[in-house]
DNA sequence: AACCTCGACAACCGCCCGTCC
DNA sequence: GGGACGGGCGGTTGTCGAGGT
């Protein structure tokens, strides 16, 4: 006997959410934190599969994800991690907290892919026209230097990215400021007309679902940190950098607005992988990120073949020309 | 205007792993 | 110890819009 299906196939609902579908999913989460999925549809009434909720929250309701154009720094930090870690998208989208790694890997499928491939075909031309391809050149010092040569280059850019004094000049309130925040409604530069796409529509609907709800009316800060604490599936809110009941009402209830407001989309941040919001440093601690340094370890204890390959497919200079 | 092709991305599927009983 | 289960992950597919013919 195969293992049973994690859903029934009959009455099961399948294809993109809907703006209903998902305040029921958010509202859900809100009073008992994300995990258990399997009793959300059932709890919901929601016709989906457990782990169909569980996507749609991690990969589009969930608080604190940036959508919309990658940077140039992240694109970079894709690449450098993509070269370290492989197909690793989980991992390789812990070190980049806003962007979820369905995200991260349906831009490589997409875009970074074909930029590589495009320099690798390059590269081969110049081959063919007398250049060497580098790994068959390279000496293996000259592979060491290069391939130290990119681990800083990771390093630096992943500390840059993740550096707590940018996580927190970054990640004030001036964040949810009209002019570059959730409230200001500023449109993503790539809007798709679609209900699964437009996560505007999702931020508004959820938004006046907030506002409208009971709950809201009873307690809109209360909940705000309750869904806090629940939705990062962490209570470290509270222990250290507790919002003090100095943060008031008003604070709090832009707070829970930015949660579904994302700032974020707002593509026009010209280097935002630097820059976090709050409630993306609410998900830091959910899945820290390897340290660095441990990579290297892996890679040079371990991982020398590996690397040889990595540098061969993916070559600094060309790289560097690229960028 | 209708059709076709392609790109982008949301969502699904199946495998694997960790945890619990 | 091992089976069942829930959840995570990576690969793949489906869908839809844009652009081209």
């Amino acid at each position: 006997m195969g293992r049973p299906p994690c859903c029934d196939k009959e009455g099961v609902k399948k294809g993109p959410w809907t703006p209903e579908e998902d305040i029921l999913l958010v509202s859900y989460i809100q009073e008992h934190g994300p995990g258990n999925w399997r009793a959300v549809p059932t709890n919901t009434g929601l016709l989906r599969c457990s782990k169909s909720c569980r996507l749609r929250w991690t990969n589009y309701l969930r608080p604190g994800i940036r959508r919309g154009n990658f940077t140039d720094h992240e694109e970079k930090m894709i690449i450098h991690l993509q070269a370290l870690l492989g197909n690793r998208w989980a991992a390789i989208a812990s070190y980049l907290p806003q962007r979820t790694d369905n995200d991260i890997k349906n831009y490589w499928n997409t875009h970074l892919k074909k930029k590589l491939n495009k320099i690798q075909s390059g590269a081969e031309g110049h081959s063919k026209d007398g250049f060497s391809s580098p790994s068959q050149s390279i000496t293996r010092g000259q592979w060491e230097r290069r391939l130290q040569t990119d681990i800083h280059m990771a390093k630096q850019a992943l500390s840059e990215a993740l550096s707590p004094e940018k996580l927190i000049s970054n990640s004030g309130l001036s964040e949810l400021k009209p002019s570059t925040g959730c409230l200001s409604n500023t449109q993503p530069a790539a809007q798709s007309s679609t209900y699964a796409s437009s996560t505007e529509n999702i931020a508004r609907l959820l938004k006046g679902w907030v506002r409208n709800s009971p709950k809201s009316a009873r307690s809109n800060s209360a909940i705000t940190q309750n869904s806090l604490n629940n939705m990062s599936g962490t209570d470290s809110v509270s222990s250290e950098g507790t919002p003090s009941k100095a943060n008031n009402e008003i604070e709090q209830s832009e707070t829970f607005e930015s949660l579904f407001g994302f700032e974020s989309f707002d593509s026009s941040h010209s280097d935002t992988s630097q820059s976090m919001s709050p409630e993306a440093s609410l998900f830091q601690d959910e899945s820290k990120p390897l340290p660095l340094s441990l990579l290297e370890n892996w890679l040079f204890d371990e991982g020398a073949s590996q690397g040889k390959e990595f540098l061969s497919d993916f070559s600094l200079d060309d790289n560097a020309n690229f960028f």
